[in-house]
DNA sequence: TTGAAAGCGCTAACAA
DNA sequence: TTGTTAGCGCTTTCAA
């Protein structure tokens, strides 16, 4: 069955070479930038692209042995704004370098994901972005068997030694529980992010280090293991704030989690900062919306995509190319939810 | 140059077809489900695929004129949770129908559109997705003579009579408007969208219409024309409460403008929903977060972005498909950001 | 510096 | 019902 959709009038690489005058090789060099081209032949052919409106068939290429131009990113989901910063980071790099972006959405399933990582790396596509990836033990040795150019994305890399951009999370936990302190807080509650990711150890041992700096004792009570969700910061909160001796401000590992943090806080008829100050993690867009404006700890999301789609676009002209993990620097971004504690 | 990438150990239709006993042919019926073939022979073929682990080259069959299983969708940009919610509905459909998704952003400029368009059409999907296409009259009469399937997605085909799928915006309007003016306004303020936009008009004709019908008098001076960014929702909200006799209410075109009005209100020292109400359009997850929660005409984003999809696979399947548009209903949200004029 | 030609893995027409 | 084979449009050797 031919298919329904093509445009039939696809001009090839022949018509090219004839209306140049030269071979389909010629062609094909310098489609490929191949140097053995006389700069002549070389313009004539060019011109006689533009005139034809010619565009290589990727299929064809990828087919014969060349790239697809097109690179994969798998992400978890859709759903918050911070996987679409990221996003946006990837796909503004690679529009500029002339790549396809194939998305395929995981839904935290692992089965999925390296299900399709088997999938794209059969010629799909020529590199894969992995945005936090949820077992990427999986497949990570099956890529690097096969050199298969990666880059992981916010991911902590527990040993596992490959490309990857993250953040410094630890610094950046550290940062804002100063911060508190420093307004004069000594009861500071942290609610976790889900505790099998690196970057939510990262963020808990942060905020432990700044309290231990700070000569305040760490107090187990005023931390909850929790999710990286809405609801579960929401609920978080609640049990903070309902126990006796509760804390005066509450640093959520997330964005997310501080929103929940915030109702959980007004639904007590509490203020925010005057009552309880709060602390967030990533700045995603909500945050400065949220009234109070969410003070927190910003994750340069959209430069991680950049940056990782450098490293990659990197790694597929040099596959050679030292395949090292870069932290971006996080920074606090202080907004209207903290003050000092009254007394 | 050979990918770097591939995995170098892909087993091809041959192999099936040899450790099979049968001819790749038959093994190419199978995979099409070509019912030619017989059912011992379809069993054993499908066996032996999975147990040599056999996936289909895309390429290869998209070269040989077969489908490539991947869909195009073209985007404006992935800025707003807007787009985002969209995606989730287009991705979520695709995923169970076995296809993947070749995501393109546009950011507004009408030659990348067309030319994505060109491309793409050339055997790169099977059909495109068109999430608020800019120009589409560019493209639309050559998508339509090559009879490539495409479906758009939220853009009011003025005319041109192609499928689509959208929300009733003009209803959507006319019933925000009706509600505030239940609630007793009389002033009710407007700010438009872009007016290049179908969607924009369709929603200050509904704002007209429930004025008319509540017997209140047009007002030219409530009304602002805006481009659905936040800034110039918050600019214009300046307008039109510095003005004498400024409205009670004011009704934004979108929920990002009405997220600036609400800042404009806040910066004038007013308070939300006492001294003046706003209402949305869109609910978008932000919607819910923003304090005091936004009142605002809800579009079924994620079940525009599956309707879409499905649309779009029936086409496949049958290209002779009624073509028709598609008018999803919208529904007010309301919320707190809305109260009675005091006086 | 160029041309000729052999595939890449698949689909689909044509035979059998 | 099945096998055979000619492409799809390109890259890349191998010769010239």
């Amino acid at each position: 069955m031919k298919t329904a959709g093509n445009f039939s009038n696809s001009i090839t690489i022949f018509e090219v070479a004839s209306q140049a005058g030269v071979s389909n090789g010629t062609v094909s060099r310098v489609l490929n930038n191949d140097p053995h081209v006389k700069l002549e032949t070389r313009e004539r052919v060019i011109q006689t692209i533009q005139d034809l409106g010619y565009v290589v068939n990727r299929q064809a290429r990828s087919l014969a042995g060349g790239r697809t131009q097109i690179i994969g990113i798998l992400v978890p989901d859709l759903g918050t704004g911070y996987i679409g910063e990221i996003i946006q980071g990837i796909d503004s790099e690679l529009q500029l370098a002339g790549y396809d972006l194939m998305l395929y959405t995981t839904h935290r399933t692992p089965v999925l994901e390296a299900n399709y990582v088997a999938n794209l790396t059969q010629g799909m596509v020529d590199g894969l972005i992995l945005v936090l990836p949820k077992n990427p033990e999986d497949y990570i040795d099956l890529l690097k068997a096969h050199h298969f150019p990666f880059v992981l994305v916010d991911h902590q890399g527990s040993g596992q030694d490959c490309p990857a951009v993250g953040a410094t999370n630890w610094q950046g936990a550290y940062h804002a529980t100063e911060y508190l302190v420093n307004l004069g807080h000594t009861r500071i509650g942290f609610i976790t992010g889900s505790m099998d990711m690196g970057a939510a150890v990262d963020r808990l041992e942060g905020y432990k280090a700044a309290l231990w700096a700070s000569h305040i004792a760490f107090r187990a009570n005023l931390v909850r293991e929790s999710t990286f969700h809405q609801l579960d910061g929401y609920n978080s909160a609640m049990e903070l704030l309902n126990q006796e001796d509760p804390p005066t401000a509450i640093f959520a590992s997330n964005d997310v989690m501080a929103l929940g943090v915030m109702d959980a806080v007004r639904e007590r008829g509490q203020r925010i900062p005057e009552d309880i100050s709060v602390v967030g993690f990533d700045d995603i867009p909500q945050a400065s919306i949220v009234h109070p404006a969410l003070t927190t700890v910003r994750q340069p999301l959209k430069n991680m995509g950049s940056i990782a789609t450098q490293m990659l676009l990197d790694l597929l002209k040099n596959p050679d190319a030292s395949k090292k993990r870069i932290e971006l620097p996080t920074g606090l971004v202080v907004r209207d939810s903290c003050k000092p504690p009254h007394s």
